[in-house]
DNA sequence: TGCTAATCGAGACGGTACGTCTAGTCTTTTT
DNA sequence: AAAAAGACTAGACGTACCGTCTCGATTAGCA
């Protein structure tokens, strides 16, 4: 965190004062977690910043580019490879329910994909975003797949939407806890099938 | 379609007008489909629908509750009985995303869940439809159990759980066109999985 | 005070209900006490009485005629007759005061003349009333007049509008306390005058 | 009056912009004397500023500071100085019953009274105000007492009240017409008495 | 060293929407 | 026929935010 805006910053000449950028997002940060998504303004952003609005305006043309720069900050959680794909799948399922129960990440993600359903920059940012980490978790199936441990045909961005999804569903539900046998489950319908093979 | 309110609607005695509740259900729906959600406001709901402010607070406590009924008027996808579940989960997703794509249920389920990220009223009555849909899309899954198409240990509110998030996903990052194939390959993932089976 | 409404009054039948229409005024008059001017309203009414609105406007067009006859539910100040104005004028004074001071009809009146500045129709009824008024008032000049105290070229209606106009100005600026020197100073003056003879 | 409002006011900084200022000061007088008190509404002086609500109440926090910066913007009526009391009275009754007659000033003054029935800022903004203008108005009377013309044992400001009183009361019963010979009576009465000295 | 230019906090601006309150009208049901 | 009840359109209330604008102060880098 930076320093705390007791005294007013000021300008550090004609250029940017990181000061104040780092003050914008923290107070972002912190207005999300103490006031929720709907209490989420930048009146609000700039009044615990000890900002100007044009400051926040002028590096950040929008809430929702405000959100993703918060989000970005945050730790992300890192895909596991322990030579095993399920566990993988369940254990990253596991750290990012984890992460996103335990840490701001998860109310920060969420209001960031309410905000991409009515401002197109969000919904640009986003779907970049989760491309890329689709591509990232694809990286488990891609292993396992070397590791002739899965299909060659298979999709591993495809496979890595899938897993994503039911992560998304059920942070946008509230369904973050208590999941652990749904994980497991899911990761093993995804790797097995559900078919009767005895037939 | 409601009657047009050329004339102002009055009174009909000391009972709900039902006139009036069409004349804003539907306002509400022209709002969502001409403004989009961030054009949607109460107030344009009932310009629109030449109501009056309170008229609306007094059936529909929160912007969410509108939202919801909006979109309980709308025509369900329902689950298709082929006797063949891929057939059947293939032809589900494409009919949804067919129906979010061409109708305004697209947008206004959008709305909802995002709306539900802000409003804790929207987000219970969210959960309940989302459960009862689960329910619903599970049955394909439970007929193809009945069938021993499925094994009989198989959790089909589980599954149904993971299609609806595919679905989910898709409609939140406008991924709804083109997305044939991957609604294939992600029905073929859940039936038969992405091990090799061959090691 | 008529019943209270504690249970719901019945229609009695094609005439009016006199229990309303004291269950009105009762209203009215408690609300303007509880609530003051800025609370008065129809519907504070009509809540307060458990009557429909349309009931209090059946009887009562406007507020203002609401107002007035509320007002003439009140008790009037009357006119002393001493056999000396001076002591008629005062004593009048001096109880029209105590009476606005310690009772409803002083906040009442004032909502009137208040009421009057924006309705036409409380306007015209306050005219009347305040004519009539000065004629009444102007009974104790009249008679000081037939003793041969007052001039009989004194026009006493404007003499009674003189010391009417003091009490209402007082009334309307919240100057109804410790005012008995400032009465026996305003008639004193009305009577003998401020000129100095002497000269 | 300032400029008409073709093109959009901006803010000049972080400090009031007097072109607001006075375009809703404007506006306000010419809402109160097209639609009268009745119809004047904050809602209806923004719009005809096309100033923002929360602009008018920054700066007057209630209708009743509006109206009364309205009225201060007024002229006044002046006391006259002819060396002869009655004459000054007189004159300074008929200017300012004309002034009310001719101008906005006497709606806005009614409306303030009527303001300050249901307003405790108005109520006390409007006693200050009577207040400075008795010890205005006493100066006339002041001075005939330098001059010997009136005992010198009078209260001024309490036969300025009594002045005052008397146009109060007459504006806000719409007498203002037609009133001289009661404006040279009431006086005269003042000034010399009613009592018949003859016994 | 003095000027220019961009940045800062600050807060006013015209607006829109919020959710509530009241106005005055209407219709049905009950007596 | 009148009362109770409560819904209806309409619009004002006072507040919160939006995104823009202008200020005055501040400071780095260029002249």
């Amino acid at each position: 965190m930076a320093q705390p805006a007791d005294t007013a910053r000021k300008s550090i000449g004609a250029r940017r004062n990181p000061a104040s950028a780092d003050a914008i997002l923290d107070a972002a940060e912190a207005v999300l977690v103490e006031a929720g998504y709907s209490g989420f303004s930048i009146e609000a952003v700039a009044r615990r910043a000890r900002a100007g609005k044009p400051t926040i305006y002028r590096w950040w043309p929008s809430k929702a580019a405000l959100l993703f720069d918060v989000y970005q900050r945050q730790k992300r959680v890192d895909t596991p490879d322990t030579g095993n794909l399920e566990k993988d799948l369940v254990g990253f399922l596991d750290s990012l329910f984890e992460h996103w129960r335990s840490t701001p990440s998860g109310n920060i993600f969420r209001s960031l994909i309410a905000e991409a359903q009515s401002d197109d920059g969000a919904a640009a940012a986003l779907a970049d975003y989760a491309a890329g980490r689709r591509v990232t978790t694809g990286r488990m199936i891609e292993r396992a797949k070397a590791r002739g441990e899965v299909r060659s045909d298979v999709d591993a961005v495809l496979v890595a939407d899938m897993v994503a999804s039911f992560a998304w569903t059920h942070l946008l539900t509230n369904r973050l806890n208590g999941e652990e046998a749904a994980i497991r489950g899911a990761v093993r319908y995804i790797l097995q099938g559900i078919l009767d093979h005895r037939a």
